[in-house]
DNA sequence: AGAATCACG
DNA sequence: ACGTACGTGATTCTG
């Protein structure tokens, strides 16, 4: 039985192009990410199915193209990035390479092609599997002989294959009738709208009941009224669809299907194109090298070997350990990759031991026990090697390990390069750089299962002791990494920010959370105590006004209870059903007395919960809470802060100030609290240079006033609380790409009213505009957006066919850029002040940072010098066009430190 | 695991 | 016609 594997070359390109992140890239900038996903999609069809025959079929556009037509076709057609058009040109040479035929037909698409092959084939009796991300592919499946392999909603890696049944089973119609069923609900990707109020289940069941579209038609009359208006007045549109739907089964081919064989790859040109575009995964290099043999063609290895890293280890005693640390300090000028295993939370539970690798040729690798810290003498050794003026030492996620080595009082201050910030730095993903991920994309070398496992987690049971080989296998594959991410940091232009900002960073956020703040226990068991007696009144005043118990933290109960056993008017809908958020609940107010009490109820519960409990079970034995400072989460270049949260603790209301209060400074220290005062609309008035947004910043004290003034053509004594009101939302939402209906939601004015406002500011802001349109076409031309700093984030819903999707990526796109400045600046900030503060910490230390706000607890009598401090190091962290101003309070308690 | 809600910048 | 402000993390409930 001859088997065939017909291939979708251009569905399955955009596919992979939406499903990978589109900064892979070779180092001069070539963007390869659409065929980087398409090759791995191939080589594994071709391990897995062994086709006897097997082509890729493209499409070839030409003026009788039929759905040239279609305006809309052609204008998405033509709206495809350059970066993907491109693409489309190294999948060809990839498919050729791989000795396979490519068959295309002026004025056909691919999908004529796989429709015209596979009824020839399986008319002569041969199998057909079919690859595609393209639905109209099920109508082939009414033949036995052919079976489609769709690509999974989420991108590449996952395919489903769709016979007769899984095409009944998805669609509710027959694979012969998927036309018609297509037809009828129309297909948003492709541009062609369906029949209003019908989608599947309604298409579906038309198919069914008539059979073809002809006899649907004829039936129209005995349709629900609606359903046979809209029916009757989109007859044409869908018998358009349906013929731009059905695909061609005699295309003409260029080839002969005869003469169509297996692959037949030369593995000397498939090298050389790997090389070209810097495709290191060894993964992927794996499944080719299966492809390649059972293909019977000799493998060539280059591109460098893949060495698994195998290391080992000598264990080291407390005088041997001075010994060796003694020696590595002493010798080689390259740095010393080190990896670490904790018992449980890294960093924050005890080391089980750390491995030291000097150079990434070792085979050996100095593996030292947790318990060694104990020992001066070591940690004396360590500080040597690893204090200032030590030698070099790269690390993956680095922080735990310096925190640790902080509790024991190393300051680590030779770190070089992060290989977890890298990562994150050329592609700010999902907040997770797991060293095998990292070493599949950067690297030459292979982690042999051991250390994988303990790359993800070095955490292990008590029983269970860690492999020190796998932890020596990290250390070494670390190693390994330096050189590509560094020359892949130098080609992106992000080695500065690495180099000057973020590596500099590590220590001093691993410091911070060393050091902890200090918090009032019995202040915050006080508040726990107040606030759950008040959650116990309400609950049963709620269950009064409500006539009944019910979990009043639930949302479908709560929701049952509002709006049908009580009646009251429903607002906004969720995914789910009837909203019952705060928003919703003030515009209740007035309908019913459980309203008012709810909302009480909730502000109550989430003091109670969140910060009173959930703050509490933070405080570690030393009376202060050390949260974990996350460097490589946010993808605008933001902190973030967890166990807990030190970044939303609240502060809009005095109840919620309470516990700010229970943040204390030590006996005879002071909290100095120092923030940026409008740091992101500062940020925008520089990107932009407007004249007259700088002007208003260098013009008074207010600002928000000043752009009412300009704004509403008044002067500045004439602005009214709410028109400076008004300008005050409008900046804040400026950064955030806010529409007039969000702005008129915000100030409960019509959405009409709201863009007369935002119409003014723009007129008054002119180059505030043309930023926002300028980022938002850079970012489109190129999938990615900067920040004056070189720091980047892919937006690949720029090219989303989706609206709703698309827009939420122009959104992210002007945003990225401003709160992505801020974060640079205020990062740069964090590593003057530690600069400008003694190492001995004796005028104070950093202990808490909050996105604009740093706070440091300082010795009582040096607080004005420590004020001066800060505010010096952060004013100067970066030269805007407008000044940056920077506010110092101190006092007591983190409340207590307002001016 | 995801949704809803809400705290912060 | 639709959806409608960016970025985080914690808690609670639910299927």
């Amino acid at each position: 039985m001859t088997t065939w594997l017909v291939v979708d070359g251009n569905s399955l390109t955009y596919r992979a192009f939406h499903a990978l992140p589109t900064d892979i890239a070779t180092s001069s900038g070539q963007v390869t990410n659409a065929v980087y996903g398409f090759t791995s999609m191939l080589v594994n069809l071709l391990r897995d199915h062994q086709p006897d025959r097997v082509l890729v079929a493209f499409d070839r556009p030409e003026p009788t193209f039929r759905h040239e037509q279609l305006p809309s076709y052609k204008a998405q057609r033509e709206a495809a990035p350059d970066i993907l058009r491109q693409q489309m040109g190294l999948v060809r040479q990839m498919v050729e390479a791989f000795g396979i035929a490519v068959v295309e037909s002026p004025g056909f698409e691919a999908d004529d092609i796989l429709a015209t092959v596979a009824t020839k084939a399986a008319t002569a009796g041969d199998d057909v599997l079919i690859v595609t991300g393209d639905r109209d592919a099920y109508q082939l499946v009414a033949d036995p002989h052919v079976a489609v392999l769709y690509t999974h909603s989420r991108g590449v890696s996952e395919l489903k294959r769709y016979d007769e049944a899984a095409v009944a089973e998805r669609t509710g119609v027959a694979p012969s009738d998927y036309v018609t069923y297509a037809a009828l609900r129309g297909d948003p990707s492709d541009n062609l709208p369906g029949v209003p109020g019908v989608g599947e289940k309604t298409a579906a069941k038309l198919v069914n009941a008539y059979g073809d579209l002809d006899g649907i038609f004829a039936h129209v009359a005995d349709q629900s009224p609606k359903l046979a208006a809209n029916l009757a007045e989109h007859e044409e549109q869908v018998r358009r669809n349906a013929e731009l739907m059905a695909l061609v089964h005699d295309a003409p081919l260029d080839v002969t299907l005869e003469d169509v064989g297996p692959p037949a790859p030369d593995a000397a040109e498939l090298d050389e194109l790997f090389t070209f575009l810097e495709f290191r995964s060894a993964s992927l290099r794996e499944r080719l090298d299966d492809v390649l043999s059972s293909a019977g063609v000799a493998v060539v290895p280059a591109g460098g070997d893949h060495p698994t890293l195998a290391a080992t280890v000598e264990q080291l005693s407390a005088t041997r350990a001075v010994e060796v640390l003694g020696d590595l300090a002493g010798r080689g000028s390259e740095p010393l990759s080190m990896a670490a295993a904790w018992e449980g939370d890294p960093g924050r539970s005890p080391l089980v031991g750390l491995a030291l690798a000097a150079d990434p040729d070792a085979v050996e690798v100095a593996w030292l026990e947790g318990t060694l810290l104990a020992d001066p003498a070591v940690v004396q050794a360590l500080g040597a090697l690893l204090g200032p003026g030590g030698r070099g030492l790269v690390a993956h996620d680095a922080k735990p390990l310096m925190r640790t080595l902080a509790a024991v009082g190393v300051s680590v201050r030779a770190l070089v390069l992060d290989t977890a910030i890298a990562a994150y730095l050329l592609d700010p993903g999902d907040g997770r750089y797991p060293l095998e991920e990292v070493l599949a994309r950067y690297g030459t070398a292979t982690l042999p299962e051991a250390g994988a496992a303990a790359s993800g987690q070095l955490d292990f049971g008590a029983e269970e002791r860690p492999p020190e080989e796998a932890v020596g296998a990290v250390a070494l594959a670390v190693h390994h990494l330096v050189e590509p991410l560094r020359s892949a940091l130098d080609a992106r232009g992000l080695r500065a920010l690495n180099d000057e900002v973020e590596v500099p960073l590590v220590r001093i956020l691993a410091e911070m959370e060393h050091v902890g703040v200090g918090v009032d226990v019995d202040a915050l068991r006080t508040l726990r105590d107040d606030l759950v007696a008040e959650a116990e009144l309400l609950t049963r005043q709620i269950w009064e006004d409500a006539g009944g118990e019910f979990n009043v933290n639930s949302t479908p109960q709560l929701r049952e209870v509002l709006y049908e056993r009580l009646g009251l008017t429903p607002q906004r809908k969720t995914k789910t059903g009837y909203s019952t958020d705060a928003a919703t609940l003030e515009k209740l107010r007035g309908e019913h007395p459980v309203v008012e009490h709810l909302l009480r109820y909730r502000e109550v519960e989430k003091l109670r919960s969140t910060y009173a409990e959930g703050l509490l079970a933070e405080v570690a034995d030393d009376g202060r809470i050390h949260a974990t400072f996350h460097q490589t989460v946010a993808r605008t270049g933001r902190l973030s802060s967890e166990h807990p949260n030190l970044h939303n603790i609240p502060v809009r209301t005095e109840e919620g100030r309470a516990f700010r209060k229970a943040f204390r400074a030590a006996p005879g220290s002071l909290l100095v609290v120092a923030d940026y005062n409008q740091i992101e609309l500062r940020c925008i008035a520089h990107l932009a240079d407007d004249p007259g947004l700088v002007a208003a910043f260098e013009a008074g004290t207010d600002i928000h006033a000043e752009t009412a003034a300009r704004i509403f053509g008044v002067s500045i004594d004439e602005v009214d609380p709410e028109q400076r009101s008004q300008a005050k939302m409008v900046s804040y939402g400026l950064a955030y790409g806010m529409e007039a209906y969000g702005l008129g939601q915000r100030l409960g004015i019509p959405t009409g009213e709201a863009q007369t406002i935002l119409d003014a500011y723009f007129e008054a802001f002119p180059a505030v505009a043309d930023y926002m349109e300028r980022t938002v076409a850079e970012a489109r031309e190129r999938g990615y957006t900067t920040t004056l700093f070189g720091r980047r984030r892919q937006i690949p819903e720029l090219s989303s066919s989706n609206t709703r999707l698309r827009q939420a990526g122009e959104r992210q796109a002007m945003n990225a850029g401003i709160q992505g400045l801020a974060a640079d600046i205020f990062k740069v900030a964090l590593v003057r002040i530690d600069e400008a503060l003694p190492t001995s910490g004796e005028l104070g230390r950093l202990i808490l940072q909050v996105h604009d706000e740093v706070i440091v607890e300082a010795a009582a009598e040096h607080v004005d010098e420590v004020s001066e401090t800060l505010r010096t190091a952060m004013a100067s962290a970066f030269d805007l066009r407008v000044p940056l101003e920077v506010h110092l309070a101190a006092g007591t308690s983190w409340a207590d430190a307002k001016a």
